[in-house]
DNA sequence: ACCTTTCCTTGACACAGATCAAAAGAGGAG
DNA sequence: CTCCTCTTTTGATCTGTGTCAAGGAAAGGT
């Protein structure tokens, strides 16, 4: 558990078990022995990182840009099950098979480890098998966040969820803003947004328009949105505390 | 990773590594050291056993019983976000506070495990962790696909989603059927089901009776379900391939 | 046996969100 | 600039599930 004075941002971006924007736990022998086992991958906006039954020989990591793992139906029904932002951890050890359908939304790096080194080296460095037991456990908290939105609000209240996880999202990644203003480009698109919320692209469009209407968002385009006032953003999502940050 | 030849169910059922019914990975050694930091707790069905936000200085396996995890909004709409069964454990190394409400639905018993020496256990028995690691990422498939049940599919294909879950999970942890037919007790009340389900328990009744007159499940009581076509089944929950054991 | 409580079923009606349809913007390619 | 495509918005209508309401069935206490 020791701590690095000032670990910096360069490294820490290369290394498995960052995660939420910076990695405290990072020391350079992990990192080179890391070096031998990572190579990059590129991919554009739209592009598919790997289909749901795929083989897979490797975990990997988001650099930068948004992922999203989705689960389809035989007859095309789509739902997102995750949501991938810059430091989120792709993949499961021991499991050679993708579960889920990975799919770029916006320009994407990824930084991979072959699986089984990396299988490996979860065996012989403890506290890295711990951090992935922290970052499912955040992942599986997320999930279960989730599943209240799905299963218990109203469309309008899905979507402000959406947005405000989002806002919070990027305002950890980034620099916190200054005052209660905040904003964020919208990684998705309307139809992505739908696949996340169990809703129809039309609803989505439309319960946007209404937020509008109603002041609690700012669009500036389609995709830049600005939120006035995030209190109000979070009661219209039904969230009573604060906690909960997500994905 | 040495393996025992035989594990004894009795003495395996107390380890919190314990997953799926059979854990193969116990040792002595390890029982030992649980033995001075577990103790055990027992619930009559409908009590609760701990209240989202608690303090709780304890992790904990289900030995028997049936026990739910429940998020809940200020006006009362309710979400389960798990089950849990025999062999399923509860609770976060390193989270003092609980984060959903825990309801025994039957007769509940506990093995619990004082936190703070379990904390360290997971840091000195790599292998523990590993296990826990395992566990998690199961839990983590199981609520997505949860997330594809709430958000996609049909109040028909839920209620068949979720029978066809309570049926296989049975299978497994008692004895695999001689024929296709299976029979189980259901353990949840229509509102448990609607909570899992995010409907309201007269859409679950509704839709019971239906898949009841359709001849999908036959009915003895309102709690003794029969299944006489496990295949017809998973085909009423939309499930293509037989993957994604749950919860 | 009777009462009380809890759980479940069924019916009538309302409404949120889906579906179908059309058109307006927003890039890119030529 | 113009055409083409992709995304988004908006409108009209339909439908699955929620809501409200009443009654039945099973279990437990006295």
């Amino acid at each position: 558990m020791q701590q690095v004075a000032s670990p910096a941002f360069k490294s820490c971006s290369d290394c498995p078990i960052r995660h939420r924007a910076v990695c405290a736990k990072c020391d350079s022998d992990e990192l080179e022995l890391l070096e031998d086992i990572k190579y990059y991958r590129s991919f554009s906006a739209g592009q598919t990182v790997m289909w749901a039954g795929d083989h897979m020989d490797f975990v990997a990591s988001v650099v930068s840009g948004v992922a999203t793992l989705t689960q389809t139906m035989e007859d095309g029904r789509t739902q997102m099950v995750g949501l991938l932002l810059p430091s989120d951890f792709v993949g499961r050890p021991g499991r050679g098979e993708a579960a889920y359908t990975v799919t770029a939304t916006s320009d994407l790096v990824m930084c991979c480890f072959r699986r089984k080194p990396f299988e490996q080296m979860i065996g012989t460095t403890p506290h890295i098998a711990h951090r992935l037991l922290e970052m499912t456990l955040d992942e599986l908290d997320a999930a279960r966040e989730w599943m209240l939105v799905l299963g218990r609000k109203t469309a309008r209240e899905k979507i402000a969820s959406l947005l405000s996880i989002i806002a919070r999202r990027d305002a950890l990644l980034g620099l916190a803003p200054p005052g209660k203003e905040l904003q964020f480009e919208l990684p998705l698109t309307r139809e992505a947004m739908a696949d996340y919320l169990g809703l129809t692209l039309e609803t989505v469009s439309r319960q946007m328009s209404a937020l509008k209407r109603d002041g609690v968002i700012i669009l500036a385009g389609k995709r830049v949105v600005t939120v006035p006032d995030m209190d109000r953003l979070m009661t219209e999502a039904g969230d009573d505390s604060d906690g909960g940050y997500l994905v």
